[in-house]
DNA sequence: CATACGTGGCT
DNA sequence: TAGCCAAGTAT
């Protein structure tokens, strides 16, 4: 490291120690200092949960699956729709089905132990290359270079790099990497995130309390709000479709399928639907049910995606038999296990908020 | 390098 | 409110 650099990581570190996050998988600095180390599983597994999502929602989901599988062997050996059930709501579920997959692959190649170094970790599913760098540098102290969001706000602001993202994200890497220390690369880390996340912020940095002001260009020139500088994105179609929730008169139950075809929200439980289509196309309604009944009209459920936003007609029908088509009653004390996305809950919440009687518009039923 | 891939909170 | 943003990865 230039010896002009080093300074900078005495004085974020001597920031972290008084001012670290207090968080679930967290080893504090002091515990750390006592050689007290935070197990590879929970470090993987609230890393693999914190990609692209908040500290907020994470909490929660962490202490489930810590609480129902508390070693990685317990999660490999958990069927898959059980941990898809369990992550329900959080979202990217390719995390999850990439997790279990993991779990699978540490429990059967490394003999349950993680690999310990960031290359390794690299190769498996899921794990990419900031995971790898903070799980090699947390748990197994390899003073590798941790670059997330926060990292490259915290960096392109200390050198007022005003090249736009991605471009500049090789250079990111290498002044990161000539910042991060021999000693506590772990804690240097999460000291680098968690001074992003509380105080070089996206809007409104509190540079007046910036452990690493004197160091910062950006600061300095009184535009740390300028960086990063970001690529301007496209803008997002609309699309639309149909759900249809069939329920059970006897117990309430509604009917689900899951979602095989690869893509969006693949593996996860849902009424059936139409594909979704762009909006322009016009026409869904009643006719598109995948099978005959009595549907009614419940209204819309608007889901906005990353890149497209969602508009679905939700229909409900009561059926006395099994509907002909692939799937399986849900009952009403089964719906928490099920692995629902959130635009499925609000599909059956809108089926269920709707008046039975009578139908909105009839509709004629022209379906197979 | 660009795009697909969820969700909830904040401004 | 519409947009932005959060500890990214896979292809």
């Amino acid at each position: 490291m230039p010896a002009d650099l080093r300074p900078f990581a005495d004085h974020l570190l001597a920031w972290y120690d008084r001012h670290a996050r207090v968080l679930p998988w967290r080893v504090s600095p002091q515990d750390r200092a006592r050689g007290i180390r935070p197990a590879p599983y929970r470090v993987w597994l609230s890393e693999i949960m914190l990609q692209q999502t908040t500290v907020a929602a994470v909490k929660a989901y962490f202490a489930k699956f810590t609480a129902r599988w508390p070693h990685v062997a317990d999660l490999a050996a958990a069927p898959q729709p059980a941990v898809l059930g369990e992550w329900a709501g959080l979202g990217y579920y390719a995390r999850a089905r990439n997790l279990h997959a993991c779990a699978i692959r540490v429990s059967e190649e490394f003999g349950g132990a993680f690999p310990q170094t960031a290359a390794a970790l690299r190769t498996l599913p899921g794990i990419g290359d900031y995971t790898s760098a903070a799980i090699a540098a947390i748990a197994f102290d390899e003073p590798a270079a941790v670059v997330d969001g926060n990292v490259e706000r915290v960096v392109t602001r200390l050198f007022s790099i005003e090249t736009p993202l991605p471009q500049a994200r090789k250079d990111i890497r290498l002044r990161t990497a000539e910042l991060t220390p021999q000693e506590r690369p772990g804690d240097f880390a999460q000291a680098m995130m968690d001074l992003g996340a509380t105080i070089c912020t996206p809007k409104r940095p509190s540079c007046m309390v910036c452990p690493v002001r004197p160091m910062c260009r950006a600061s300095a020139e009184g535009r740390a709000e300028d960086f990063p500088v970001k690529k301007p994105k496209a803008a997002v179609p609309e699309r639309k479709g149909a759900a249809f929730v069939a329920t059970r008169p006897a117990d309430g139950a509604v009917w689900l399928r899951r979602r095989d075809a690869p893509g969006m929200l693949q593996g996860m439980s849902e009424p059936p639907g139409t594909g979704w289509h762009a909006k322009a196309d016009g026409a869904t309604g009643a006719n598109a049910a995948p099978f005959a009944a009595d549907w009614r009209f419940c209204g819309t459920v608007a889901h906005s995606f990353t890149h497209f936003r969602l508009e679905l007609e939700v229909y409900r029908a009561e059926l006395a038999g099994d509907p002909p088509a692939e799937g399986w009653w849900c009952p009403p004390e089964a719906r928490g296990a099920e692995a629902l996305p959130t635009l499925m809950q609000k599909v059956l919440v809108r089926a269920e908020a709707s008046p039975p009687e009578p139908a909105a518009t009839p509709k004629r039923r022209l379906n197979r």
